[in-house]
DNA sequence: GGTGTCAAGTGGTCAGGCCAATTCAGTGCG
DNA sequence: CGCACTGAATTGGCCTGACCACTTGACACC
């Protein structure tokens, strides 16, 4: 005689069900602004507070991007959990891991890529070089990553790469990120990047999983 | 790329952060009830609306878990997740996968492998030779690959083979293996991983990659 | 046409309050 | 003595109302 499962459970997860339930529907789409927190909650007949925690849970999940003094956006899907593996000791564990799978993917990209994965590898290496903000680059280079892994033709190995990718973002990696970001360093990692590229449309492995 | 000075954190997010470092660095332990919210605020010197959200941030990561009128409680920390990755079209791309990584794994293992790492390798391929029912060697097959993954010292590294290995074992999986699994077939199987371990002792790096 | 300015709108944070669930010490009963 | 009950203290859940910082876009100005 199990006791009615009675209404227990807190209000912004209720919330936030109800929007990823409304997204899903494709009631908002990705990139769409959504109503503000306060008509929101007079909507809801809820108070701005629990709003604001919905909205928070739904921005930890990655399903909406908040901006300030802007609005709340439902953000663009990402296949993948942003957090899966552990942190080690630190990033350089991590760094390591994906020095081995991305070498190894480079190589394998490079005999079975084709001439349109290349170019989308031009042009996320293009964007790269043009970007402004960390923001950008951060997204310009991601794109480069997974466009390689995509030219393997492998499902897993690719999504393999983006998981690798979205894990650190912790504090100590943002933190490497502000000493080693200058622009001579920068330039190298371009550069490193475009020798990559070159060396699979080259078809040339070897060269491609040193690089 | 210079420009982010600013502040522009959400305050919800340090406190987040600031708790989860503590967790981590063993101040607070799994089970342990964490201050109040009043308390944590005023000690934070912030509102306690702040203080919720930060706790609601970390609740949906499933690091803490709060119980009404009780308090919040530092979360045991979970398993990974069974399941992350498609299945692409069947398991070939998986073990493609697999392979990669895996010989990169058996590669650095043996250029940091220990005299007990390498006996935990012996064990397992025993337990695996000894083994009467495919459970038994399902998992002794799965703690030889562990070790090795282990004996590279590379947290992250460890918990991707980890999750390669958790992925398939859907239907398709099933089906395959009891076509391939013969007496011969698992004869070589066990031939195969006793020369990768036997490179790996060796410290041939070449070799246990190629194995 | 380009540019600086300002007001409206939005999220961020705070203070203080009341309610409901839980806990536990204290009490009364068998 | 042991057990169930009770009620106050504690804790999280939720709300109201307010003020601040930032973003944006219209509008006047050069």
């Amino acid at each position: 005689m199990p006791i009615h499962a009675v209404d227990s459970d807190r209000l912004y997860r209720k919330i936030a069900r109800m929007l990823t339930d409304l997204i899903a529907a494709g009631e908002f789409v990705p990139g769409q602004r959504l109503p503000g927190e306060r008509e929101l909650a007079r909507q809801l007949g809820v108070s701005r507070p629990s709003v604001r925690e919905a909205l928070i849970a739904l921005e930890v999940e990655e399903k909406v991007e908040v901006r300030v003094g802007s609005g709340v956006f439902v953000s663009h899907p990402r296949a993948l959990p942003a957090t899966v593996l552990h942190q080690g000791e630190g990033p350089f564990e991590l760094i390591r891991a994906r020095w081995v799978v991305e070498g190894e993917t480079a190589a394998i990209a490079a005999e079975e890529s084709s001439a349109a994965e290349c170019r989308d590898m031009r042009d996320a290496i293009e964007d790269l070089r043009r970007s402004q903000t960390p923001k950008e680059s951060e997204e310009a280079d991601r794109r480069l990553h997974v466009a390689i892994a995509a030219a393997t033709r492998n499902g897993p190995l690719g999504e393999l790469v983006q998981l690798l990718w979205d894990q650190g973002r912790g504090a100590l990696w943002r933190q490497m990120e502000h000493h080693f970001s200058t622009p001579a360093l920068w330039a190298e990692t371009i550069e490193d990047h475009e020798a990559v590229v070159a060396a699979i449309e080259a078809g040339n492995a070897a060269q491609a999983r040193k690089a």
